[in-house]
Order: C-alpha cells, then structure tokens, then sequence
DNA sequence: TTTAAAATGATAGTAATACTATCTCATATA
DNA sequence: TATATGAGATAGTATTACTATCATTTTAAA
C-alpha cells in the first residue's frame, strides 16, 4: 500500500498553494534544503530560485517572503507531526504510555518518511530545531496569530494538554507543561549539539537522554 | 551610597568597548530602545546612528555587526542577571528558598535600576524575552561559543545547576534543568502575551503565574 | 481543435541594507 | 608642539528584498 499524505493547509500562509504545482513543490523541497544547509539568515529568494532554475519573482508569487516561507515549514511540520502523534498513539488508552509515546516523538530524530515526496522531514525536522521559534518571535506575532498562522502548533499543544489531563485530571497546568515539552525536545537537542554544557548530555549527544530528562520531568510533575 | 555597577565583558563581543566612550555608550542605550520598539529584525546601524546623532560608520567602530551587539546585549544581560541572583541569594542557605528566589529573580518583571546609567534593565529583560535566543540560533553558534560569547549565561546555568545540586546531590540532569528553567521563564511570558492559549495564563496575564507553574515543575523533579 | 486562461520565465528597476574606505577635524596627552 | 585617539562627513559597492511588465509556454474549457 502506497500512501500520500497531503496535509491541507491554511490559506494565508501562502500567495499560491505550492503543493498544487511542479514550481511549487520544488520551492519547498529546496527551501528545506537550502535553510538545513546555511541557515534561515542567509537564505534569500534570489538562491533558491537559482537552485531550482527558476526566478525571484517566480518565487514571489507563492510565497510574500522569505519569513511568511518559514511559517509556512513550521506549519507544515507541526500538522504533519500532529498527524504522526495521532497516529502513532491510536488504540493507546494508558495515557502514561501515550505521554512517553509522544516525548519519544518531539524528542527524536526523524527518518525522511516517503509519504510526502517534496518534504524531507528529517532536515524539516532539524529546521525546526534551530529555526522554528523565529517564526513568532517577531514583532508582528499577533497579526500572524490573527490569521491562524501558528493553529498547528497550538493543535499540537492542545493535544498533549488533553492526554496530560487524562493522567491527572487535577494538573493546573497542562498547556504550559505541553509547551514546555515540545520547547524543550528540541531546544535540548540544539543544545546537546551546539553548547553541551548547558546540558548534562554533551558526552555522549544520544537523543534518548533527551527523552529520559523530559519523561522524567513530566512525570514528576504531573503525579 | 550610590553603587556604580561595571560588568566587564568579554573582549571578543565588540570591536572597541562601548562602555568606556560617551558614543559606546549611547549606542547601548540606543540600541536597547530601538530593538525593544521596532525588533532586531527592523533595526539598522542607520536607524540606530540616526537616532544617536551619529554615522553608520561610527557604530562600525563600535560593533562588527548588528548581531554581535545583540550577543553583546545578551551577554550584557545574563552577566547582570547572574550579579543580582548572587546577591540576592547571599546569606541565604536554605536551597528550596534560593530556588524559590532564583525563579522569582528569572520570571518576574524588572525594574530599570539605575545602578546602571545607560543600560535600561527593564527594556532589556524584554528584549531578551522576545530577541534573546536568536543571539544563539545561528549557523555560527560553535564559533560563536569557541570565543566563549555565550559564557555569560553558561556561567548562570552553572549556578543554578549548583543550587539544584544543593537541594538533591542525586538529581540527575541539573544543566538541563537550569536551562529549562531560563528558557521557560522567558518563553512562558512571551507566550502568556502574545499565544496565550500555548498557556494556562491567557486570563490574567501575571507574571507569578508563570513563576507558580516553574516552582512546581522544578520542586516535583527534584524532590 | 481552437481559444482563453493560468503559470512560468525573462528582464528591468528601485529602495534599503550591510558593509568598507578615506579624509578631516577636534581633543587630549605626553 | 607633536601625536595619537575618537568621531564626523562623505562616498561607494554588493546584496537584499522587493515590484512591475511583457513574452512565452502549458493547461483546461469550449
């Protein structure tokens, strides 16, 4: 069984679709990779229409710019892993074993799944470790927010408040716990990677220690 | 008394050091309004020369570019920060209340001290909030981190990674705690204003909200 | 099969950004 | 009085972040 997953998203956060054309599809495929390799900074428009053989203004007219093209990816990343969580934790009723699930999943690394074509999500994945959170810390945060920009994330965070609540009905504070598990997977990874001693993982840089300080952080706090 | 507090930062984090000359310092003062006003991303060496009465060329003297001054203002910040928790938790020995003081100290608002002439601490702690992680969220981070930029806040992890040891020698992940605790002190706030359903604050918009939420969370890990 | 619409490519142009370089001038200091 | 230092003034360049226009190709509808 070959199966696509197409993931329908928001309206505004493009000019154009980019998943309903050829040009399209390659800005995200090249944009993931162009950002993976020398950073959302140093990105431009006129590199990625270099790489994918076309023009800026070509680019233009899917995406309003370069900013507007990483909320997109971020968008993008957050329904997809949404998607992965809800199904991954399909038919589990124990909602321990759905939260160690769900650590698992934020905090690991993810394989290129061939379910989406255009998407590399495990570059998409490390994009989003060292780019993601530039895409509300912005000064226009509450406009974007206006036009549902960031719904994705917020899904994902009701998601896990929800299983969190299901652990323990009487926690006060299952939103900010959420986002502090999803911050934190991946801020620790960046960290682990980049400026080890803000951890207690620098020696040996495994994911799984990750996952073991938030399992263990969840859990204390919501027994 | 009036104290005058000096930070002495390291060398590496500008070209010539702005606290010893009347434009150094105007360009910190400057700097620190205009990106708390307009964010890092609209903000110029022009604007900023403008504002100050100065050249472009002036604050190329000064700082290699504008991001080695937000490294610098980060810097800037967490030396200040590690400053007043020292003093703060001197003669305290108890490390639950240290803890208690540290997260109070990491969450809450501050007030402009004026130990401190051209340094708004208040502007600062919000630029911080909203700017500070992109001072580390770069493609040059390890090189960044080789002339040692970021010791600053390493040196305010180590601390409270002390404290926490302090409490239980056997806790297991003391860094990463600490950086949960920094981190999550600034982003909680963050979201609380502007994606307040990402929180469990979106009502009443307090600050001890969030320190509540971080007591919690570290007493039931440590404990 | 023709025709119109949509998508793309090609080219040009502009204002702002992120610098670098040089020269002058004021001031302090030795 | 000579000299070093800091700062202002001016100029210039490559790149960025767009906008606009027009020609051409592709597609989809009549």
């Amino acid at each position: 069984m070959e199966l696509q997953v197409q993931i329908r998203m928001n309206e505004k956060l493009f000019v154009r679709n980019p998943e309903q054309t050829d040009l399209g599809r390659k800005i995200i495929q090249s944009s993931i990779q162009l950002i993976h390799e020398n950073g959302f900074e140093s990105f431009t428009f006129k590199k990625l229409a270099e790489d994918i053989g076309s023009t800026e203004s070509g680019i233009y007219r899917y995406f309003e710019n370069k900013h507007r093209l990483l909320i997109y990816l971020t968008a993008w990343y957050w329904s997809w892993l949404e998607f992965r969580v809800t199904f991954h934790l399909n038919n589990i009723s124990d909602p321990a074993i759905k939260l160690k699930k769900l650590i698992q999943l934020l905090a690991s690394n993810v394989e290129d799944d061939d379910a989406t074509l255009y998407v590399n999500e495990s570059l998409l994945h490390q994009i989003i470790i060292a780019e993601g959170s530039k895409a509300y810390l912005t000064k226009h945060v509450s406009e974007d927010n206006k036009d549902q920009l960031f719904k994705p994330y917020k899904d994902l965070c009701s998601l896990i408040a929800v299983v969190i609540l299901e652990y323990n009905p009487a926690y006060t504070h299952p939103r900010s716990l959420a986002t502090t598990i999803i911050e934190m997977a991946h801020l620790q990874v960046f960290f682990m990677h980049h400026l080890p001693s803000l951890t207690d993982f620098g020696d040996c840089k495994d994911e799984q220690l990750v996952v073991q300080f938030l399992e263990d952080l969840v859990f204390s706090s919501i027994r």
